[in-house]
RNA sequence: UCCUGAGUAGCUCAGCUGGUUAGAGCACCUGACUGUUAAUCAGGGGGUCCGGGGUUCGAAUCCCCGCUCAGGAGCCA
């Protein structure tokens, strides 16, 4: 299997792609691509072309082509669909330092009025056009960093003794029993809802192949109106039998490091095109920050980062209580002095779900963790160790409110061979807005799903 | 859902305390140019001022209602 090495190419005709240009120096080469922009200084036009793997510069001289395909290259408008024949040559005067000595242009469609022009655009307007505009430059680049992400988890995983178990989307109950969920009518059976979390099932799979990840969209139905919220976005789900929440915590360290350092060793030119400042990714090695939640809520309160309260129409702070969750403004302020990701840890078990441990030591915590990425990067992951003791996790759902019946099925995991397990969740959108330095979450998913956008 | 803000040409915007025929840049069309990078220069076409109602001699401008969108909060990845 480790031989394996998937190649179709031999299969396809024999045409060149611009991310390959430098083994071709010298030589005739056959471009399929659009045109990106041209620009032109009478017998001289300049056409900048991209492929998918990269954009190059392809100069016609009046003087190299036949009239006709010099009228062509001249008439050429933005995205039009071209095929272009020429000789590679080094040039320091080209952005990419390769340029096309055009000799043949072959026009496959002339594209007319292109609604996202080299102007600036507003968000809404481009967000409209979002299948167009995944073909400019820095969206094409957060495309390929996402790819890298997403194949540098799988490449953790799966070279970690990990096994991909799906879990589904259709489910018949709230994982968590908190966020709003997307309903949907399933024949005969009543109510169905859409997964904001494969967590459940993963426990179930852990149990039968002892590591596993799930990785799949996830939904959830809150009126979310934020940088760093979708409806639907992608999340990665390790969960592992008889792992603690320190063998937990430095999983997702060893994950987290691993991620980054392949997009910094594989996306280095999206990453220039992203103007990212590279040198703060290079900073994230473990060991990352940790503190307990109860260390956290000492140093905020140490700082004075209040919480604010609105309690009719007036605004009141008062010293960080013990117990409160988290807002934007706590995480925010203690992220500020790190250069690298926080875990936060044990937090009190009434602002957490019902199926995390509680701590043995002291029962108002439970084994949580949270990963925050510095330079506002947020939250990224979230996950603990997981009940495994059957009567306290039923009396958890009760407690709850949740359905009991539906529930059955994950508390016989506690009923036959229960062990210890944990696990967490990485949100795959923020991760990417994280390392690529997107401004918002929307432009790091090809086709993002807010509240009140579903098209295109 | 709550708070705040925005909607004028295909796009990005200007348009003052209401005033007569609503403007610019880009894009598009015509022409000039052998090194352009959002080229430059000359010329040209292009408007339901988000919708409805109101105030006024007169509304893009002021008031009310609605629609659409954006940012933030809470929830979380």
């Amino acid at each position: 299997m480790s031989e394996f090495q998937p190649s179709v190419t031999s299969r396809y005709k024999t045409y060149h792609y611009i991310e390959n240009l430098s083994q071709y120096v010298g030589q005739e080469v056959t471009l399929r691509g659009w045109v990106y922009h041209r620009t032109g200084k009478g017998k001289l036009q300049f056409i900048q072309l991209r492929d998918g793997t990269g954009v190059v510069q392809c100069v016609v001289f009046k003087g190299n082509v036949s009239e006709e395909v010099f009228n062509l290259a001249k008439d050429l408008t933005q995205e039009s669909s071209v095929i272009i024949k020429g000789s590679v040559r080094e040039d320091p005067r080209s952005p990419s330092g390769y340029e096309i000595d055009v000799s043949d242009i072959k026009l496959v469609q002339l594209t007319k009025d292109y609604p996202i022009t080299p102007k600036e655009h507003g968000d809404s307007f481009l967000l409209e056009h979002r299948h167009l505009w995944l073909r400019s430059s820095k969206q094409h680049a957060i495309m390929r960093v996402r790819a890298a992400v997403v194949k540098a988890i799988r490449d953790f995983f799966d070279g970690n003794g990990f096994k991909l178990m799906d879990s589904p989307i259709l489910t018949p109950n709230a994982c968590e029993g908190t966020t709003t969920l997307f309903e949907t009518q399933y024949f005969d059976l009543g109510k169905a809802y859409l997964s904001q979390s494969g967590q459940l099932y993963a426990e179930a799979s852990a149990m039968a192949l002892g590591k596993v990840y799930t990785f799949g969209p996830v939904f959830r139905a809150e009126l979310s109106k934020t940088r760093k919220h979708l409806t639907e976005f992608w999340m990665v789900e390790p969960e592992m039998a008889y792992f603690d929440l320190e063998d937990d915590m430095d999983l997702a360290e060893d994950l987290v490091e691993y991620i980054v350092h392949y997009v910094l060793k594989t996306c280095q030119k999206e990453l220039q095109t992203l103007e990212r400042d590279t040198t703060k990714l290079e900073k994230v090695r473990r060991p990352f920050y940790r503190m307990t939640y109860t260390e956290a809520v000492e140093w905020l309160n140490k700082n004075n980062i209040p919480l604010i309260r609105k309690v009719g129409g007036q605004e009141i702070a008062e010293p960080f209580p013990w117990g409160e969750d988290f807002g934007a403004v706590q995480e925010e302020a203690i992220m500020e002095q790190f250069d690298k990701p926080c875990i936060i840890h044990h937090y009190p078990a009434k602002v957490k779900a019902f199926y995390m441990k509680r701590d043995p030591e002291n029962p108002e915590l439970v084994l949580a963790m949270d990963m925050l990425a510095p330079e506002k990067g947020g939250e990224i992951i979230g996950g603990s160790q997981r009940e495994d003791d059957y009567e306290a996790l039923k009396q958890r759902i009760i407690d709850e409110n949740l359905p009991l019946d539906a529930f059955q099925w994950y508390l016989d995991l506690r009923k036959y061979g229960s062990v210890p397990h944990s696990g967490f969740g990485l949100g795959i959108e923020r991760t990417v807005k994280w390392i690529t330095g997107a401004k918002h979450i929307r432009e790091v998913i090809p086709f993002p799903r807010m509240i009140y956008r579903i098209v295109p």
